[in-house]
DNA sequence: ACAAAAGTGTTTTCGGTACACCCATGG
DNA sequence: CCATGGGTGTACCGAAAACACTTTTGT
């Protein structure tokens, strides 16, 4: 605890941001392929370090920002990935944070740049360091998370229908859910509000939109899927 | 993410212990008063300065091996304290690391040389930094977790009463118990082994000893108080 | 008319909760 | 014999799970 030992510590601070999105049907996230040194050319999390002023939150916002040009994302600090040897080049402890997106708003320039790409979470390439663990890790908490906590509208457009909001429950889950069960339990907890306009696109007869009503649930609180 | 920006960068990593105990019927937790500066003469949890090269999960051990004088403690990492003013004196970001404890095993030379205390969860002094947030996650943390693994046993000698492990679950959850629900649950999952001996010391009658067996519990993994 | 997805209720089962009395013993 | 804490069983309720048919409409 004294000072003397601080001074010569040598350990860098690093963010990972594990970048869930849901397209196709399917939970995937967002990986870069590295064009720098070192493990150039291989996938990894999109990371950076913290500066020295930064708020660990900040620096893991600014992070996704560089990447997806995106503001006021939904995140969530996950672990600290802390073994000594986990970046073989140099001493580097990392937190992650989960991130929430919608597939639709990113700047798909930046994508570019960064030669990013889309993996489902049941086929990821293989990655550098520890980030294998950190996505099993982020995707674990997010499978706890999202039945008690109504954090999935972050995945999702304003307005969504039912069929898609349980595909993609189906999706992080990893399950299949029943469509009647799963009805009348977003029935009972009301917080959605069916619109008057139904989304033509995926069959003939049209699926009614909906939009989770934050003042509704924020009346009772309670959400439980 | 060029090494340049990290090559200046000057943040200190440090780890804080979340000692819980059980004693008194009440769940505490272990807090030193500072006899050094910053903050000297103040309460704060016990941390230390991440080594160079040494683990994450390492330094929280050390860390709290230098208080308890205890190894092979039951630790889990809570959740990294990031803010860039945490420490109005220099840049330290904070891993917390909550440990569960048995009273009787401590060495009361060391407690005594930090000029340690157990406080009650519920009658915490003035702490330093954000100390007692960081009190707080490690709590509702153990909450949820004592509820689904079986970790309440590290606050408990390897025999114990069915009315200790009540209390204790009691003091953690901060709320009564029916006992005879509590006793119904614990005998549909069966991990539970009654001796043939009792403990005299509470009451005319005795109560039943009992121990936590590790492979009935890990035929079934089934755990849910 | 038919294919394809959207929408809708009922029954059963199981776990959770509430609740009150007898037992063993030391004094 | 009595005070004290230890130990036990049942009835009720609500949430979860299982389960199949009708509706809409573009082709």
């Amino acid at each position: 605890m004294d000072r003397a030992y601080k001074e010569v510590q040598q350990i860098t601070l690093a963010v990972d941001c594990i970048i869930f999105g849901f397209n196709n049907n399917q939970l995937e996230v967002l990986l870069i392929h590295r064009g720098f040194e070192p493990e150039k050319e291989r996938w990894s999390l999109m990371g950076g370090f913290v500066g020295n002023r930064e708020d660990l939150d900040a620096a893991a916002h600014r992070i996704l920002h560089d990447l997806s040009g995106l503001e006021d994302v939904y995140m969530e600090q996950v672990r600290t990935f802390g073994k000594a040897d986990r970046d073989p080049y140099e001493r580097v402890v990392s937190t992650t944070y989960s991130a929430l997106i919608l597939k639709e708003q990113y700047k798909a320039e930046l994508i570019a740049q960064y030669r990013a790409r889309w993996f489902s979470i049941d086929d990821l390439p293989n990655l550098i360091f520890d980030h294998k663990q950190m996505i099993v890790s982020a995707l674990n908490r997010l499978r706890r998370r999202v039945r008690t906590v109504p954090i999935v509208f972050n995945l999702l457009p304003k307005k969504f229908t039912l069929p898609q909001l349980q595909l993609l429950y189906e999706g992080i889950l990893g399950e299949e859910l029943d469509k009647r069960n799963f009805r009348k339990k977003l029935n009972t907890m009301d917080f959605l509000v069916k619109l008057d306009e139904k989304d033509m696109s995926g069959s003939r007869k049209g699926a009614y939109y909906y939009q989770f009503d934050e003042n509704k649930y924020n009346r009772t609180m309670n959400f439980n899927i």
